[in-house]
DNA sequence: TTGAAAGCGATACCAA
DNA sequence: TTGGTATCGCTTTCAA
């Protein structure tokens, strides 16, 4: 049987001091023995009184204490988006956070919406956290990155769509993505390539690199890419049906499976068949996709495993200052289906 | 122009020190001047030249030290569940956050993953919140509330399916929408419902309650409920409809509107007509049900605002030891379209 | 109006 | 092997 507490009631929070008394020992002795500390040696009574006394009273060291002691902390800070992530941001945050709390990092969330670019980075310094993860959907200047910089922060890193001036970056570029998807319609024989733009807030910043991927490889085969603006509405989509056979598109690669069930959905009760008349493409390749008929074609994204990541956030803590680096993270590959 | 910072290069973090000696004053004046403490009056003079001081050698303040001077945080600790939350608890706890920050509190979140239930307190405790919102999806144990509790948090609330004994509950109860759904399909003359239970780990958490509001509201018309097993993969759905007509069913309540579309598309594959035969009902209401032919009938969820949330943690923060509360957060009614 | 100094909790150096 | 003590950055009381 574990020991439990004597007193459930509210009281002071006991501290060391108070540990240490009931052991009969010094504060020194019992940060010793708790730490573990290998450069002392201390008597297995001893040690056996200390963590006794620790447990009875249900000590919890107080890490701004400890922190402001040593001098620094082992907190990174991952500021928090502001829109859902998906599944697979989901699982890579996840993975990043586990292999971090392997390398013994105290890894902490901070939601930072309505906070503006100047006050979020004074925020999270406040907590002088030893490394910054920053997703891309947070505005990071160069002046934010200076306010982390001298307030300790070994490592600021960048997580997102394109990499910012003076911090290491992480890329997920999403111009790989719709790259890959006009390049699944020009392998198909498709020259006129409508590409969703969604209206939503927030989205542009995939978007956009979405788009310019999408140029990019239209480009050689001189193919014609049209923006296609789009509000995840059914009426929106209906819309844009209405009008399609005016615009005499022969494809559509649709941001994501979302809106590409949407529209796909929105042209065939338009009377537009799909894949003959027009060829349909999402990304995110999720189940419902599949379920579809005909099944939606999509573009497939694999990260790069977080420990490597991981690794590297421990790397640049333990050598600060080199030049900022840069890690390409996004896979894309297209799966063809039976919509294109 | 804001004042740029001089010096980006490493070097030693600026104290409050610092910027006595730059401003020319004693660490007391630096103090009150930042703080805008009111009880003391400081010449105009002097606030200008401490303010510039701080700006000049981009100051920020040192939470761990200011709390551990105040006896206390304001931090709010949110522990985050393992796996992704639906838009609907996204944008929940996105205001339950901007709420909270207006009462001036910090906000964090700790990924508690791979934590067992008596470690993961133990971890929360040693940041000393001041005020612990666990979701349901982490185990909390009465052990862990009482280290929370004597680590100095005056209030701990859970928020998840079902209150937790001896700490404030947020419920959003479950069963309601199992009741819901189940409802709707007896109101339209079924009587021989099935219930999917989703195999994936970490579901059950969701949908044992939803059975047991299935089962509770079937009671009273005599209907028959039955569990069935299913995996988020067109396998395991294609099995299940190919043993549909052996089970005698009229209707199926299919957990969520993801799990709604992957049976209903194998339902039809196999021949059998939704609604005529089989009535479907998913649960979000997600706009991709209605793109279904026929469209899918869903129940709607709706969380209460989370303002009277932040509120009631400010309260319970400021006259801690009040007895359990138990708030009920979750609305659920049925939205009937053409599967059932 | 400003400054000196105590003290919050934990740690690590130096002595004993 | 153990204890005394200075120290981290900040706030606040008391004194000047």
């Amino acid at each position: 049987m574990s020991q439990l507490p004597n007193q459930p009631t509210e009281g002071p929070v006991p501290t060391s001091a108070d540990v240490a008394r009931l052991a009969g020992v010094s504060r020194a002795t019992v940060s010793y023995v708790l730490n573990n500390n290998a450069s002392v040696r201390i008597s297995e009574p001893t040690r056996r009184r200390v963590r006794e006394a620790a447990t009875e009273l249900g000590y919890v060291p107080h890490a701004a204490a400890r922190s402001l002691r040593a001098g620094h902390t082992r907190m990174v800070l991952l500021p928090t988006m502001n829109f859902p992530a998906g599944p697979l941001h989901h699982r890579f945050f996840h993975q990043l956070e586990s292999g971090l709390r392997r390398l013994d990092y105290t890894v902490v969330q901070y939601g930072s919406t309505g906070l503006d670019a100047d006050d979020a980075p004074r925020a999270w310094a406040e907590l002088r956290p030893v490394a910054v993860i920053a997703p891309g959907t947070i505005a990071l200047t160069p002046q934010g990155i200076s306010v982390l910089r001298r307030s300790g922060a070994k490592a600021v890193i960048t997580l997102g769509p394109r990499p910012v001036d003076g911090a290491h970056a992480l890329v997920m570029d999403q111009r790989e993505v719709g790259s890959c998807a006009t390049g699944h319609l020009l392998e198909r024989g498709r020259r006129r390539i409508g590409v969703v733009m969604p209206e939503e807030s927030g989205l542009g910043l995939f978007a956009e690199p979405r788009l310019a991927g999408a140029r990019q490889a239209a480009l050689s085969h001189g193919a014609r890419i049209e923006p296609l603006p789009l509000r995840y509405e059914e009426e929106s989509a209906a819309r844009l049906a209405a009008r399609w056979r005016t615009m005499g598109l022969d494809a559509v690669f649709a941001y994501n499976d979302e809106y590409a069930m949407l529209l796909m959905r929105a042209l065939q009760d338009a009377g537009i068949e799909v894949p003959r008349e027009t060829a349909v493409v999402g990304a995110d390749d999720l189940m419902l996709g599949r379920l579809l008929r005909p099944r939606l074609s999509s573009v497939r994204m694999e990260l790069a495993t977080p420990q490597p990541l991981a690794d590297l956030v421990d790397r640049l803590v333990q050598h600060p200052g080199g030049a900022p680096e840069c890690h390409d993270l996004l896979r894309a590959r297209a799966v063809h289906r039976e919509s294109s």
